[in-house]
DNA sequence: CGGCTCACTTGATCTAGATCAAGAAATCAG
DNA sequence: CTGATTTCTTGATCTAGATCAAGTGAGCCG
């Protein structure tokens, strides 16, 4: 079994036929750190999965970056609402390492449902996963000190943090580096 | 046309035969203001269609509430983790007003790809259209000032703040109550 | 090895928004 | 209509976290 079918597996509850037949669809790809796998406005026509690196989501402000996502080993990356909705991506989506991916672009994974039955239902579960992440994550804003939230980001994905430079994963948190530096040193004791 | 049928219209590109076929599944319930739709840790078996009133999802901390969305007519409303995953519900809803539903049980639900060739698809766009909202409003948290929050929800649903205690609204946008009056305030000049 | 460039830490200060407290308005029940 | 309850506003004060400004240190490349 291959790494891809791994994973597929672990988030998808197929068969082995079924792996291999999804698997098949997606082509690996290497992307040089700084390379972008997808730039704001344009359209985002392929779903990939990360095998390695680190891929960053992240939105130009006038007069700042803010981070929506990174993406490890082990996760799906696209813009969904491009995906699915053609609609001009918002994200860029940037290497931050060299990063090795599976992809599987929009005409075949559109497809995916002639050849596996299940693949609609899979499909919603999927979504809808992804939706109460989301939904976790309002959440956290809403009920949250930045203490709190730091906290959480780091029980679980402590990888993460060793490999990403702080100021993304601030961002991402919705507070400054300098902040984060506080949490910890004051973690220390 | 029914109302509900109207309403599926907008969101959902079904022909007249599959509106008539899908809002059949639906049945019309009234809330008293104050009754409960769901309650935390509870099973959300079904889905609903705000036809009118006020349907607030919250949850209980030790020392407050925390509103996470209000549902207007127009709107559909579940607590989606318990109702595809089966997990215990996380959200209270409660009606603010009296309030008038149209709701579809779990079992009812499952079927109806069995009636609508397109069901799944169209479930499929309606929950990535829910994931694209949750990705803006967690953006507006890393990104954007009370202000700027609170403008955004005002301008998409003024009727809201006709309708809702300011606390509620403060709560789901982020901010305390005195924070809204403040804005409001600001914005006479 | 020494100089650059990033990333991170630490301190000093500032500020958006929270908290606390008191009135004023509005809503509701009898 | 009247008193009670709830909601909204406003002011005074406080604080979590931002901003600004120096350091410190760790890779990296010549």
């Amino acid at each position: 079994m291959t790494d891809l079918e791994q994973y597929l597996q672990t988030y998808f509850d197929f068969d082995q036929t079924e792996l291999g037949k999804v698997a098949a669809f997606f082509k690996p790809e290497m992307l040089k750190k700084g390379d972008y796998y997808l730039r704001t406005g344009r359209s985002c026509n392929k779903l990939s999965f990360v095998q390695s690196g680190l891929l960053r989501v992240y939105v130009e402000l006038e007069d700042r970056e803010v981070t929506q996502w990174i993406s490890t080993n082990g996760y799906f990356i696209t813009d969904l609402s491009s995906l699915v909705f053609d609609k001009p991506s918002r994200w860029n989506i940037q290497a931050l390492t060299d990063t090795a991916i599976y992809t599987i672009d929009k005409s075949d994974y559109n497809q995916l449902g002639r050849y596996i039955p299940k693949w609609p239902q899979t499909e919603k579960l999927f979504i809808a996963h992804c939706f109460t992440t989301l939904e976790d994550r309002v959440f956290s804003f809403l009920s949250m000190t930045a203490e709190q939230r730091y906290n959480i980001l780091f029980e679980s994905n402590r990888e993460l943090f060793n490999q990403v430079p702080l100021q993304y994963i601030a961002s991402m948190l919705g507070m400054t580096p300098e902040t984060i530096s506080r949490i910890r040193r004051k973690q220390l004791f």
